[in-house]
DNA sequence: GCTTGACCTGGAGTGCGCTCCAGGCCGTAA
DNA sequence: TTACGGCCTGGAGCGCACTCCAGGTCAAGC
């Protein structure tokens, strides 16, 4: 598969595609006879993966940390489930810390609609 | 209140609040006999407002747009209801979002604790 | 043969939200 | 009186995660 391809397949651009390859979190792929870039589909699950780290706020230098774990192979299993784990524990706050300031934004908005009410029925 | 008072009791440094006077999302407050800034408490309460839109991910313009309509008054309301009800929607997008993600962390790590305990017992 | 479009590289540029710096003023306490 | 801490300004710098540019190669279709 083309860069083209896995871009459109992945939702991410070349340009970026390029970008994590340079800084570590993508493997350089094979080259195919005019030196373009070949990706094996399998490169799919790992793109997958670092969106739902992305999506939860992980930065990329820890991305990094994990790619370089998973790259040294299967003794790092322990490690690499710590990090997930904690990981997880942060977006669990973060979740709480949303949810409360959405009940503030509730909050809030609903007093702009008794307001509004009020100004319409004084009318 | 001086500003690095109020840079304590709200949270941010005295540098964020000077940024966010130069850029319109604080109002100018009045000097004192030394050129010194001297804030009113009612300010306390727009910081910790601003707070949960920063929270929640609006990005400065948008709470800029927040502030314009708020500082034309009462006529503006609806206008300042619809903005943090469209907010609200995206919190929530985002929320399912993060909810979504932390599921697949979740199997992720379940798969780790498989393999390991696997490995542990096989010893 | 020529155009088109996708690909290549190294490096510069972007937008966001701060954060810090130099150089200076002011009021209080030792 | 001098040292100190906190304040002032305009403007530069930073970290992040891309995003784009110039200038080039290459394969396929007309």
């Amino acid at each position: 598969m083309k860069i083209g391809e896995l871009a459109r397949r992945s939702g991410r651009s070349t340009h970026t595609l390029r970008y994590y390859e340079r800084i570590g979190l993508l493997p350089p792929p094979r080259r195919d006879g005019s030196g373009q870039r070949d990706y094996d589909a399998s490169i799919l699950v790992w793109l997958a993966f670092l969106e739902r780290l992305r999506a939860t706020g992980m930065p990329i230098r820890e991305m990094l940390d994990y790619a370089a774990l998973r790259a040294r192979g299967v003794e790092t299993a322990q490690t690499r489930c710590n990090l997930l784990e904690a990981h997880r524990e942060r977006v669990r706050e973060h979740m709480c810390l949303l949810q409360a300031s959405l009940e503030v934004l509730d909050t809030k908005i609903e007093g702009y609609h008794a307001t509004l009410h009020e100004e319409t029925s004084r009318i």
